[in-house]
Parts: C-alpha cells; sequence; structure tokens
DNA sequence: CGTGATAGATTATGGCCATCATCTTAAATT
DNA sequence: AATTTAAGATGATGGCCATAATCTATCACG
C-alpha cells in the first residue's frame, strides 16, 4: 500500500540486505531473484529500484555484509576456535552464515571485471587474510601462513560441501582438521 | 534437416558431451543453455531430445567425462608436474579444461541429492583422490596425504579465480606451489 | 493543515529458458 | 524399391526473470 516512513525504509532495506547476503551464499546471485529478496522482507518486487539501482548493486552490498559480519565474529575468537568452527560440519551445511570467501567465490569467479561482487570479494578477501595473518606469531611469516591456511580451509568446506553429507565428506572435514590443529 | 546417419549422429552426441564437459566447468550448469550446447554441435535446440533424457542427465555424463579427461591426464604425469600445472595461472584462467573437482564443486554442492552431477562428483572425486593417493610413497599415510593436498590445491585455485587476474591472485598461487614443492 | 515527495503495490514489457509436438527427410530395414 | 524409423528443424507452451511505468496512499515538510 502508501509509504512507509522514513524509518521503516532504513529497515526494510537493512532487511533485504541482510537477507540477501545469507541467500547470496547459500545459493549465489543467479539462485536467488528480485522477489526472493523483497519478499524476504515482507515486501513485493516493485519497490526493490527504490533502494537499489540494480540486483548486481544490491549483491556486491550483500557480499560486503558477508565478509564484515564474519570478520567480527572471527575478531572475538581464537585461531584454534576459528579453525574448528571452519571445519565443522555446521559450517559445511550452513553457508549462508559460514564465511563469504568459500561461499561467494564461484559468484566473483562469474563476476564481470569492475562489477560491485567482485570488488567487495577482493576487498573482503583481503581483508580475511589480515584477520588471519593476525593469529599468527611469526610476524616475518604471518602472510605466508595466512594464505596457506585459509587455502587450505577453503578448499576443505569447498570439497566437503560438494560432496555433501557422506562419510567422504566428513573424512575430509576431519584429516584437514586434525592437520591444523 | 532430415535425418543424420547412425555414425553422424553418435559424433553429434559425442560432441555436444565433450563440448558440455568444457562450458561446464567454465560457467556452471545454470550458466549454459540447451541451446547453448547444441550450437556447440552445430545443430538446434530441438534433436536434443532425441540424444538425452534432460538437461540433468547430460549434465551428469558431461562431468564424469570432464573427471575421466582429466585422470587420463594425470595417469602420464609426475605428481610434482600435477601440483605445477594446478596452480598455474594457465589452470586458473581456464577451467574449461582443467581439473573437475574444482571447477564442478559449486554445482555439485547446489544439486540435489542423486541428481545425475552430484552422482557422478561423488565417484570422481573419489577417483581423484585415489590418483593423489598413488604419488605417496609411504602407502599408510597415502590417503591421509592426498586429502590434504587435494583439498590445499583446490582451495588456492578457487581463491585465485575469484580473486581474477590480480597480484593476490599470483601470490596464492605462487605460496601454495613453493608450499607443495 | 495542506501540499509535495516517495515507499511500496500493481501491472506491463521483453527476454530467456526447458520441454514438447509436429513436420521433414534421409537412413535402415526388408 | 517400398516401407519403416528416427535425427534434426521449426515452432509452440508455460514459466521465470530483471527492469520499468503507473498508481496510491502515507509520511515529511512548510
Amino acid at each position: 500500500m502508501g509509504r512507509a516512513s522514513r524509518a521503516d525504509a532504513a529497515q526494510h532495506r537493512e532487511e533485504v540486505v541482510h537477507a540477501t547476503s545469507r541467500l547470496l551464499r547459500e545459493r549465489g546471485s543467479a539462485g536467488i531473484s528480485v522477489q526472493d529478496v523483497m519478499s524476504a522482507a515482507g515486501l513485493t518486487h516493485g519497490g526493490f529500484y527504490k533502494h537499489f539501482a540494480s540486483k548486481d548493486e544490491l549483491m556486491g552490498i550483500a557480499a560486503t555484509e558477508a565478509f564484515e559480519e564474519v570478520l567480527v565474529r572471527m575478531a572475538a575468537m581464537t585461531r584454534d576456535e576459528v579453525v574448528q568452527d571452519y571445519l565443522s560440519v555446521g559450517h559445511r551445511d550452513d553457508p549462508g552464515h559460514g564465511c563469504a570467501c568459500t561461499a561467494l567465490a564461484p559468484d566473483a569467479a562469474q563476476a564481470e571485471v569492475g562489477s560491485p561482487l567482485r570488488t567487495a570479494y577482493g576487498e573482503g578477501l583481503e581483508k580475511t587474510l589480515d584477520a588471519f595473518a593476525g593469529y599468527e606469531t611469526d610476524a616475518e611469516e604471518a602472510r605466508r601462513k595466512a594464505v596457506l591456511e585459509l587455502a587450505t580451509l577453503v578448499g576443505a568446506v569447498t570439497l566437503a560441501r560438494a560432496a555433501g553429507q557422506t562419510p567422504l565428506s566428513e573424512e575430509i572435514l576431519a584429516t584437514v582438521l586434525a592437520e591444523l590443529t
């Protein structure tokens, strides 16, 4: 119906971005529609362009939020807690609340150079590497180890998700967890 | 027009499967249409269902071919050659001819349980792990090391592709290559 | 309190897609 | 050579999608 107050509109926008940050990680950009993300805030699709210039723009904003959310959570955790959480069955089965590096990698790889999502991914990946480097004691080797560790974590969860809920999937998580702790 | 000979039809089918095995790795199942794969063999979309029961079925067949193609190539290479090739800029930029484990992981994760693509991925991943295990000298540790190595390789290329053609992307490849050789 | 701005609903628009039905024509089969 | 069979072309069908235009009712501001 009619018009929403400034506060309501702002909250609607927030809800859309938040829901998109989850849906994007779960299904990828091609797997969600403008209708999907508006419904998630209890709205119809028509008002979408009063909030965002395009679907692509929203994807970039939602990607940034996804990275931010994870970085905030990481800041309150030790390195071992992060690794344990990363390689858990819970993280494998809930990409919508998990690491954006892994969940958004396929979308970032497909996105055009200069697109909002790709830009957001590049920045988010750098910040995530910095966060991992912050855990290392040896400052000299911090960057190198952060790259190695993140690559291994991303690979393990990527494979575990692709293998679905199978013994092989859990073998991968367990094997990498044992190696990294 | 008209009808094709048995031999021609068989070749058309092969061409479709082959083109799909490449396109599937490049763009994912959602990124290619029935029209796309038929055009690749110089045909129109209509005859598709004379060859395959559904798009899903073709995706499973093409995924199996993608794994097979890579496994055959791996069989003629040493472990170090495989690692070097895997972490090359060439492999990063040409997923269509590269490792199916990495390229098809997003599709496998999204595919329904029991779908042709998911089944093909599970089998292909096991075979790929066996191939990596075959490189290890210590039979005891072979499986464990194969899992670790493949996870690291998959993670590195996944991140490198998501980062696009950037310094960070090449840093990831180089760092992991140095570690694994 | 009245007037204009605007969030959101409704409803096109034009495009792409998987799948299917039909038609055509040449290959297989006899 | 006649008949059957089937590959492939053409052209629906029904659905989903991003984006845009229009409408409307409420909020913001004077």
